[in-house]
DNA sequence: GCCGGTCGTCGAAGCGCTTCGACACTCTCA
DNA sequence: TGAGAGTGTCGAAGCGCTTCGACGACCGGC
């Protein structure tokens, strides 16, 4: 409309008040009466002011941004992280904030750089690792953060996942109501364990408990990626286990290899084999035949992270650990 | 270090200069001495200074922050948004930016804010369509913006992408060099199509085109994502021509389906049948067997984004059309 | 009819930085 | 030796906003 950047005070002056009670209208800090309020208001949409976001940012010492940290691995999780980026821009908008889209790359050297120059009042760090090098740095930083992963040592954070011992024990719970006696898990590949991923370590614990729990047979492998080698490993534990009747498949990745090698041994699913997988909605409602999965709630967690970080900023208590319900949804494959 | 945030005055006194020698000091916008420098440079270091990003933003009228525009629709293409994104961030921090990332959600109204409101220099839209209701914006913004991939009419904006066209030739060049006669190109889903989104329409243009300079014989024809539509495209359209002997596949969520359909079919790859994948690598390289495929630079593709958004800035004349060549890395499929 | 208490509004003081003009030097060349 | 041209540094004026204290206007209670 006008000629350029509209200021509060050209808002000011066009509704006939001071610049102070424009401001106070927009935070809502001071009562004003309903008649001045609705001035000021047709003032902003005639003028089509925008309040600028360096100004407010100085002079109330919150930038209404806050950061979110990518992974330091990119690792099998692509897909996923961009679920968790979306609902997080999303839920942050809701708040009236905005997202800061942070790589590993600086390394925690960016953290502290966002945080010091107060680009972000707080942070949220994504797929956090069991020994994670930006932890000791949330530490010590004056900004909230929330972690979506759990690190080695939690205590003092904030951190938001799903329960994925649950998921691995719902998994194994749910074969075992379908009378599977002897089933088995195939996970992450084996270089995942080794850097002590928390997710993957945790879904294999859970897994496992629940074999016992409910007397069942069963083992956990690691999965690779690669089609020939997927095929390998489904090919060798269907010889090792002729008992074998069920899988849960924790390998987004793997899950259609999985699947054509079946087909290719000649296994029948749900047949001869039935499987679950731990993976996002759309790949298992994509895959031949649809499976059963324990879905992978992106949105949620990543909503619920903004939830926990903006009440950290208000100054509200928040629990240290907050773990998500996995919820299974039964398909064709079981 | 010190008792919380450390202003440009402090480093000033502990440097025995002006708030002003300071400023040049960082901007390298004025001359000073060597000598100067170095003790303004120890005493930030010394103070841990990083200067206020809201309080620059005022002062200098650039935030330098860029903002990241997500596509509209999701879509099948997660894992390569995901890399332009982190591309796009590490080009930005090269050139001394951040990246604000906004989702869709909010739509055209979400990018007139961040641009008003001064929280961004400029704009880069990821997964631009033919007929996108962001793009009129864009062209009375006063921000330079730059579209990953094309609008119907790009007259004026600043676009750049893989050279899609180019991409479906070269595919049908390789197959016509290893003697194929008989092709087709198996693409996006019907309603990709529908919704006229430009990769898979230029995909399909360049294919065709390059059918008719070698004077093969071939189809192009849209293709789902489940299992069970896929395998019914693949039995059908071998059923129904007997010669064709090479396919082209221009969907990376139907790739390792294709695979499993031409082994249920008993086609070998790449004896039987050849296969060119049009995908990023790492979904080439895990299919089995690995794909021969054009890949989608996601890096270069951010980056030279990210170059073009900077010059604009610089107030640099930029190319209104920036198209990649593609790349065919040969594997085991055909 | 006067006093204390809201209520609604205003003016001004910063927030931490950039940038402009000024100014004191030091060189260089006639 | 003095004018002219650089250098290197400083002080001060904003940038557009929030927030604090101040201050009329109006209320009810005695």
């Amino acid at each position: 409309m006008s000629g350029r950047t509209v200021t509060i005070a050209q808002v000011a002056k066009h509704a006939g008040v001071a610049v102070s009670t424009v401001s106070y209208v927009l935070s809502g800090k001071r009562t004003i009466s309903a008649d001045t309020r609705r001035r000021v208001l047709d003032s902003i949409s005639a003028l089509g002011y925008h309040p600028n976001a360096g100004a407010r940012a100085l002079a109330s010492k919150r930038s209404n941004v806050i950061a979110l940290v990518l992974p330091l691995r990119a690792g099998m999780h692509v897909p996923v992280l961009m679920r968790f980026a979306s609902a997080v821009v999303t839920a942050a908008r809701r708040f009236d904030h905005d997202v800061l889209l942070l790589t590993a790359d600086e390394g925690p050297e960016g953290i502290r750089r966002v945080a010091a120059s107060a680009l972000v009042d707080a942070l949220v760090l994504m797929d956090v690792e069991l020994d994670d090098r930006r932890v000791p740095l949330l530490r010590e930083l004056a900004e909230p953060s929330v972690l979506i992963g759990f690190p080695a040592e939690p205590a003092g954070l904030t951190c938001v996942d799903l329960d994925f011992a649950a998921a691995g024990a719902r998994c194994v719970e749910h074969l075992a109501e379908r009378g599977h006696e002897e089933i088995a898990l195939l996970g992450a590949p084996s270089v995942v364990y080794d850097r002590g991923t928390g997710f993957a370590t945790r879904t294999r614990e859970g897994f496992a408990r629940a074999l016992d729990a409910h007397g069942l047979k069963g083992v956990t492998l690691p999965c690779e990626e690669t089609f020939d080698e997927v095929y390998e490993t489904v090919r060798d534990l269907l010889l090792d286990r002729p008992g074998l009747s069920g899988l849960v498949v924790h390998n987004e990745a793997a899950v259609s290899h999985v699947l054509a090698a079946l087909r290719q041994l000649d296994r029948r699913v749900p047949h001869d084999v039935a499987v679950v997988a731990i993976c996002p909605d759309d790949v298992a409602e994509r895959a031949g035949p649809p499976l059963t999965s324990v879905l992978i709630p992106a949105e949620e967690v990543g909503r619920e992270a903004v939830r926990l970080v903006m009440d950290k900023l208000e100054g509200r208590a928040v629990p240290e650990s907050t773990l998500l319900t996995p919820l299974l949804a039964v398909r064709a494959s079981t």
